[in-house]
DNA sequence: CGTCAACTTGATGCTATTCAACTTTGGTGG
DNA sequence: CCACCAAAGTTGAATAGCATCAAGTTGACG
């Protein structure tokens, strides 16, 4: 926002697709935060390429309705959950994608590291810098989390991380 | 959430779409608030009518990223506004809306009503429905907004109002 | 060993929530 | 027609939770 508040929109792994077919600004920035490849397609060209080939834009539309399913989750999350749950429900997030890309055992401890600064985090999760740190410490002193360092993060038991976000235990309804 | 928390992550119109290939459940649950004609497709028809109908797909893509869009702006609200500033942008995007439909002089004092209750006023920004009350009082009082009855709007200067949503007056960048 | 960025911690204030009482509005049946 | 009722909305007081401002601390790196 012109005054400096900024909230995190989205974040892009590997894979992940950028820009939209039909319009040429978007109202928000993107940020590199590591070092990447990046593969660009012209604009035309790739709109014909959509329209002769049915599955490309298949495969984007699928894509696109798992990035509006995260968005609504998030929406859930900065409306309505506490700094707390914010926070638990970020490093269980993570912790679940770094654990499925290390297909790891779900029930043990569970080690990774937090790919983001204090400011990131309050950035995505809708909070102050400080707040996110109290909130750690908080977490840490309740023995939900262990910090070794200040980024490195370990889970001893998922399902106590799992109470503190607030998260239905159920799940949702409908086709 | 389990404990009645709520938080609405979308809006459906006319001519909106629901549900999603390649999924039997949703996350979140839908409600009808008005009367309304839903028009249903079989699953797998759709999916074959997809295949065989490159445009379906494409015009499904189109309106997945308007929605998407919609999310991402809905998340900075979420995240960083304060309540003032949701009310106003929420009676800004309502009066908008109306606006369009009934192409109206941009410039001109405009009236029309809000569709919902506060209650789901404060469902869709955040709050809860005692601020909501308060924050448009609050705009009652500081002149921005004229309210007839309970419901009915009349926004004397859309600049005013525009200004106490906090939002960027340039809009942003990118491919 | 000095420096800087990232992080932590403390004190204080403000915003939105909570709990509670009250008012207004629209609809229903006597 | 209006008395009554429920739902919607308003308002007040007290409080909780997060933000803000302000020092410190830690750790990596030259």
């Amino acid at each position: 926002m012109e005054d400096g508040r900024r909230q995190m929109v989205g974040l892009l792994l590997p894979s992940d697709f950028l820009g939209r077919p039909g319009r040429t600004i978007a109202p928000y920035d993107v940020t590199a935060t590591t070092d990447l490849t990046l593969c660009c397609f012209k604009k035309k060209p790739f709109e014909g390429l959509m329209i002769s080939t049915p599955h490309v834009a298949q495969r984007l539309l699928e894509m696109t309705l798992d990035e509006l399913d995260a968005a609504r989750e998030w929406m859930l999350l900065l409306g309505r959950k506490t700094a707390r749950e914010k926070i638990a429900s970020l490093i269980a997030i993570i912790a679940r994608r770094d654990a499925a890309l290390s297909n790891h055992n779900p029930r043990a401890a569970f080690t990774f590291e937090l790919p983001m600064t204090r400011e990131a985090m309050a950035d995505y999760l809708g909070l102050t810098l400080e707040t996110v740190s109290r909130q750690v410490s908080a977490l840490k002193r309740a023995g939900v989390i262990v910090l070794v360092g200040k980024r490195t993060v370990t889970v001893p038991d998922f399902a106590a991380l799992m109470d503190e976000t607030g998260d239905d235990s159920d799940g949702g309804l409908l086709v």
